[in-house]
DNA sequence: TATGAATGAGATTTCATTCAT
DNA sequence: AATGAATGAAATCTCATTCAT
């Protein structure tokens, strides 16, 4: 159905958590935002904890299928790697992606439940994964140049993650940085 | 005074935002740990966003002293910008610099006062600014290959902020992180 | 309901509004006296400012229907008016009216929400109107002398409101302090 | 001397009771205001309740000193009362009087020492008794009609209170009020 | 007399969570 | 599933007052 409740729930706390970070979030505000009652939430979503990381797997579905999207008719690893970053920066400044809740905040990295945090992490490894999987087929294709894939998928993404904090948290990203960082990764790993 | 109860609560507070985050760190919490009274806080820092900017700002400080303090004595551009980023890295890893403060959650960007964060920001930017000054001179030195070091210095800073975070925040980083970080830039500017 | 917790918190208020004052008056007292949890206050009423204009609005509502009331059978113009009168005093001693609220401190003049302070004028100068009719009729049935019926409402006004003071607030009224003040409003206007 | 630092507390404590009622005053603005430490007043003034004891019996000797002064020259028991109101009304609209002191809130009937609500209590006798005694004499030289002054002195002092108010509380006073009620009292009484 | 750091009780307010309907 | 009144613990912040200097 459209106008499922708990979906409306999901949807208004992902705005929200990413417009306002976690704390500032409130169950009033999410309810509102959602237009259903307040009860609903601890009803469909146990606890506010929950609720955040139901909003953060979400999100990070989406992005995991994003990724796996625009690598897929790739035709050399390198150009493989070079759509995964374009992806990963294209997705992170989608008005529609709610990729904020990913930034904002810590508690992802706070939470309580070890087994919810783990769930996250096996999430993000993934990500990880796919990089590493299109550098090795890039070393093996000749189409980049002989690195330690797991060393180098490690920088490309905190290239990825600082480039995007940059961008989103901070006043003086240059219009072009992201252009100018896929330049820079074409460069440090074409053959 | 060497018992300075003002600095003792500075102290206080700059280690258990970094440890804690804003929200999880209270007042409470914060007089305990410097041994002093509730009220003190106040009385001395205003309110809590003040409290989270002195902190923010002293740690700052520091930083940028210890970065200075790094590239003094650098013989070319090139090595200046090493230096940079080594000490960008130590700084981030020291158990007494309480760099912490500065990655957990977000409160500097979602500062409500303009003024708090434009000092903020300020500050953050004479970080680019040496490193930009560092490229220029070893684009000029022969030391570094030519680049824009304005583009270039946003792409490294980025880099460092990633690798921090994944450093700091995730349990998957690798050891050699910061070394593997180090001789990729080397690599990527060196004449 | 019979047993609503919204209208307990409201009652508890007037009471303690009008015996302590303002300041004195605690939510932990009214949610004490109301025998509800301390957080409804704020569920139902917002905060303290606004419990405080519904206490006050609710105390004036009763006070105009009181003097409407009072003045709805007046066979005269002159009749009407000293039925106003007579209205106003004994609302002001009347044990259940609450009128203490409107007395004690100031905080509604010094309400920081123009837009309350707004609705409670509006309802104050009901009053006024409610008087200047009574004296217009008088003077055109000719039971009460040629006067400017704005001016000797506002007179009459600052003398109800004078002479309730002296008595609720000082030591020293007499106790036919109003049947006094009866006779010579009747003597000043009477044709 | 001038620069007196106990007198410029009192002087700053008049103009703030005055100013922003007896709660939103507080010590550290008054010793702001005053320009000298915080400390101060505990050690003149011993607490906050005899502080505004000492502002409000300071008004109150100048209202009165104000009031015998104005009186002093009447040729008639009439015309003294008729300078009694002048002065009264003319006081409480002086901008150097910090009449405001004894209008705003209620802790004069709130205190909580006995003996501080009593002397407040005998000063302000003393004003009724001034008025009475213009009453008797102006009955006994003729020049205003057989009353019993004192059921007349407490309903002018009734319709001083009230007048004031409307005119420093309320936002629909008349500017011809004073003049209105001065009027008034004189027609009310004259022989 | 003068200072201002220091104290801690107490106030308002927020908010996740529970629960009767 | 759905509602929103009700709860109470906990947070921030205020401020008169004390006290060492």
């Amino acid at each position: 159905m459209n106008t499922n409740k708990k979906d409306a729930l999901l949807q208004a706390a992902k705005d929200l958590f990413g417009e306002y970070g976690y704390v500032e979030t409130t169950f009033k505000k999410i309810s509102e935002r959602a237009g259903v009652a307040l009860g609903l939430l601890n009803h469909h979503y146990g606890n506010k904890e929950k609720l955040f990381l139901a909003a953060g797997i979400d999100v990070l579905q989406h992005f995991l299928a994003s990724l796996q999207d625009a690598i897929a008719g790739a035709n050399s690893g390198y150009d493989g790697v070079m759509r995964f970053c374009r992806a990963y920066l294209d997705f992170s400044v989608d008005k529609n992606s709610n990729w904020l809740v990913l930034v904002r905040c810590s508690p992802y990295s706070d939470m309580k439940t070890k087994t919810d945090r783990d769930q996250m992490d096996s999430m993000f490894s993934q990500v990880y994964r796919e990089l590493e999987l299109l550098l090795d087929r890039g070393v093996r294709d000749g189409s980049i140049i002989p690195v330690n894939s797991r060393t180098t998928a490690q920088i490309i993404i905190s290239l990825m993650v600082g480039a995007n904090r940059t961008k989103v948290l901070t006043p003086y990203a240059e219009p072009t940085l992201y252009d100018n960082v896929l330049h820079f990764v074409s460069r440090s790993i074409k053959a």
